[in-house]
DNA sequence: GAATATTTATGAATTATTTCATGTTTTTTA
DNA sequence: TAAAAAACATGAAATAATTCATAAATATTC
């Protein structure tokens, strides 16, 4: 799983997951939780976890984007998610029956922590503000995750599109011009259809001016249209 | 809200979640709970819990069905998933910014019991079993959402509906055999289609030997194949 | 740097889905 | 119980989406 990536450590001083937990754990469980993890880098393609195998770490992606990808038994893909950096991931599956429902895979160069499931659960048993807090955490991914099957299984397919470039827009690549990481392929597991779909509307989309599309290099150039698309379905 | 359901103590002696809860805390502490939490009985169509307004109770819905319904700022309704009973609903949405993102509307006349938001924070705070277990809870609620998802996002209309069907079957009625308390425009709400839809399908299902579809009567006659269409998508 | 493979793109044919028109049945209301 | 409303059903027409065939552009490999 783990490949050819090469440890390196990172600097944790200026880590946010630091930062966040040792509001509510103490420099000794800290150390506790550094010492059992792990610091890794991932080229682009790799896997950060398989689906399939034991969860036993969560991931805090410090640097990079990967997607969260579900193989179906026909061996079709669906994209689940895209994520940014810095993002911890893991904890909607983790405490289910152990493994991991999707897998991640990088699709740029990554750089990644993954932590102990069962530190980070001794800890949470212990301690009612943390488990507060990730409790909170947990119902926004799951809140998350709710508008976006809303998005996919209740609208057609420009709608969706639309959708997907405002997310990868706004979330992903936090600008309206970005580069693309994925293929118009992965672009349809994302957006549920067709490749082909996925091109006609780019270039329909594109042909009216609402975004500016030459092969990665995707640039939205009417909001306001796009919004107006996504709110129609 | 509560419009005209008239209040009737339940027997709590008998109660799932009762008997849930008291593993992870006190006596008293669920004194507290009980004195605090309302018991209601609500009218089919009623609504348990508003969109829109302030998240300050979980539902445990003891006896009777319910949707979780999303109505879109056009006026669409979405139906998220419908529930059985026994049930505690609420747990994903509730430590988000305090509001309801959809509403729970009873499809059979239903009791419940609407317990106090901030009450239970004060527990789980306290107390790291039980806040380990409501995580647990959520990453089940969580992994259920996207299996969900990829059905309806990722399927076309004939394995869309051999899922709801499925789930319909196994979940909410567990029998094969059940009289559905949802009209065909709601199951299209549900799937992610035209009504129309929803009856072309259900009539070449039971043109086809599959289900057995009389006005609400539903009796699924060959699961195989039905696993089989939900399976192809 | 040429050959090969992959990705992107385009348009047409096929299939899937929605919408519309219409009628019947069931449920609700007065 | 009759009248009205809502739900269910059917088939045809219109629209949407997928698949297929083909080609150009881009990446990858030797």
């Amino acid at each position: 799983m783990l490949t050819t990536s090469n440890h390196t450590p990172f600097d944790c001083s200026i880590c946010v997951f630091k930062h966040f937990i040792c509001q509510y754990i103490s420099a000794s469980e800290f150390e506790l939780l550094y010492q059992t993890s792990q610091q890794l880098k991932f080229r682009k393609n790799e896997y950060i976890m398989k689906q399939g195998t034991k969860a036993s770490h969560m991931a805090f992606i410090s640097k990079g984007r990967a997607k969260m990808n579900y193989e179906t038994d026909s061996g079709k893909n669906i994209i689940l998610t895209i994520t940014g950096s810095p993002n911890l991931i893991g904890a909607g599956i983790i405490l289910n029956e152990g493994v991991n429902i999707f897998s991640i895979i990088a699709i740029e160069d990554c750089e990644v922590c993954l932590i102990d499931i069962d530190i980070l659960k001794s800890f949470i048993e212990k301690n009612g503000q943390l488990s507060l807090k990730l409790l909170e955490f947990l119902s926004n991914m799951f809140k998350d995750s709710i508008f976006n099957f809303i998005s996919l299984a209740h609208k057609q397919v420009n709608g969706r599109i639309a959708d997907v470039l405002i997310y990868l827009s706004k979330t992903v690549y936090q600008s309206p011009k970005f580069t693309l990481n994925l293929s118009r392929k992965e672009l349809a597991e994302f957006a549920g259809c067709s490749q082909e779909n996925v091109i006609h509307t780019f270039t329909k989309f594109d042909k009216d001016g609402i975004i500016r599309s030459e092969g990665k290099n995707i640039e939205i150039v009417d909001q306001e249209m796009l919004n107006t698309i996504s709110r129609n379905g």
